[in-house]
DNA sequence: GAGGGAAGTGGACAGCGTGTCCACTTCCCT
DNA sequence: AGGGAAGTGGACACGCTGTCCACTTCCCTC
C-alpha cells in the first residue's frame, strides 16, 4: 500500500512544463479562452502536440493549473483567515449573512483578476466537477446551515449560482463594474442568511 | 420601404422543416443534446445537410425554434394571467417576492419538461443572448425594482443565475427534486425581495 | 565517465464535425 | 405547359482532437 518515493521530475519534463504554463497563461489572457486550441499552445511553447497531451489531457486541466495557486490562498483564508472572510475565534461572533458577502467580495476580486482563467478551467457544466466548486459548495452550505436555513446544500449551488464566469464577464462586458457586482451579492447574502 | 407581402413556403421547404423539427426532438430527447450533431439531425430526418443549414445555422437555433411556444407560453401568463404568476388586477395586489417565487416554480416546471430542449438552446455564455433571457431579465428587474431594490438589472441577472439549466441538470443528477429545488428558490425569493 | 534502460519528445495520422458551394430538382405562378 | 426562382443534397476543404511510435534525452549505476 505504501507509495515509493515520488520519482523526480526530468530536467526536461519540468522545462517543457513551465514553457506550456508560461505560454497557456499569455493566450489564455489575450483573447476568448475558449477559443484556444491544445494546438496554440503546443506550438507557443515550442513543443509537440504529443508532450503537450502527455501532461495535460486538455485545455481545461491546464487553466486548472495556473489557476489553482490563487484558489488555495483563498481557500486558506476562509479556512483559517480574519473575519469576516475566516471564521472568529469563539462560535457565532461573526454573522452567517456577513461571512457569505465577504467571501462573495472576495470571488469578485477573484474573477475580475483571473475571469480568463476561471473561463478557460470551468466553462459550463465542468464547472461542478472541479474541486474548486465543491470546496465553495462545501463552505458556503456550512454557512446556510449555521443561519438556519433548511436544505442548505440545495441552498449553496443556488447562491453559488451567480458567480458563474459566464455570467460575470457578460455583466462586466455590459459595463457593470465589479463593485455593483458585488453589491448586488451582498443584498442576496443579506436577504437569504440575515 | 413597404415590405411586398411575405412570399408563401414552398411545400417541399415546409415538408423538410417538420421532418427536421420531429427528428431534432427526438435526437435531443434521447440523449446528450450538446452531443447531437448537425450531421445527425440532417441524417434523422433524411435530407442533406446543405438544405439543413439553409435554414438553421447551428444547433442552438433548432432548439429554440422547438421551445419557443413553450417560452411563449409561460410569457404570455407573466404577462396577462392570473396572480401570483401574472399581475393583479389593481397595482400591488400581489407582493413582488410572492410573483417572483411563483416565477420560479413555473420555470422549474419549464426545465423539468423540456431540460434537453433548453440545453441544447441555451448552453454556456449564449444563454445571454437570448431573447427569452431578456424577458425573464426585464420581468424579474421589474419586480426588484418593484419591492424598492437597488440596481435591479443587476440583481436580476443575479437571481436568474440559478436557472441556468446546466445547474439543473447538475442538480437533478445528482438526486434533487423539483420541489426541492423551488423550495430553495422561494426562500431565495423572499429573502431577497420580501 | 561510459552505458543502458526508462522517461520524455514531437510530428504524422486517422477520425470527426463544421460550414460552404454549386449543379441539379422541385415548385408555383402566369 | 413553361420558365424562373426557391429549394435540395452531397462533395469538399478546413480545423481540432487525441493517439501512436520511432527517436532523443536524461539520470542512475557501475
Amino acid at each position: 500500500m505504501a507509495d515509493g518515493p515520488p520519482p523526480r521530475e526530468r530536467a526536461d519534463a519540468a522545462r517543457n512544463r513551465a514553457k506550456v504554463l508560461a505560454a497557456a497563461g499569455r493566450l489564455f489572457a489575450e483573447g476568448d479562452p475558449a477559443a484556444v486550441t491544445m494546438d496554440d499552445i503546443a506550438r507557443a511553447a515550442g513543443i509537440g502536440r504529443g508532450t503537450l497531451y502527455r501532461r495535460y489531457p486538455d485545455r481545461a486541466s491546464i487553466a486548472r493549473a495556473l489557476l489553482d495557486e490563487h484558489e488555495r490562498a483563498l481557500q486558506e483564508r476562509l479556512l483559517r483567515g480574519a473575519p469576516p472572510l475566516g471564521p472568529g475565534d469563539g462560535a457565532g461572533t461573526v454573522a452567517p449573512a456577513d461571512r457569505l458577502a465577504a467571501f462573495y467580495a472576495a470571488m469578485v476580486e477573484l474573477l475580475e483578476t483571473h475571469i480568463h482563467l476561471v473561463l478557460g478551467a470551468e466553462t459550463g457544466a465542468a464547472r461542478y466537477r472541479t474541486g474548486a466548486y465543491a470546496f465553495w459548495r462545501l463552505h458556503v452550505a456550512h454557512l446556510a446551515r449555521e443561519a438556519g436555513r433548511p436544505d442548505p446544500e440545495v441552498l449553496a449551488d443556488q447562491l453559488l449560482a451567480p458567480l458563474a464566469p459566464e455570467l460575470f464577464r457578460h455583466q462586466r462586458e455590459a459595463g457593470v463594474t465589479p463593485a455593483r457586482i458585488a453589491a448586488g451579492l451582498a443584498a442576496l447574502a443579506h436577504g437569504t442568511l440575515g
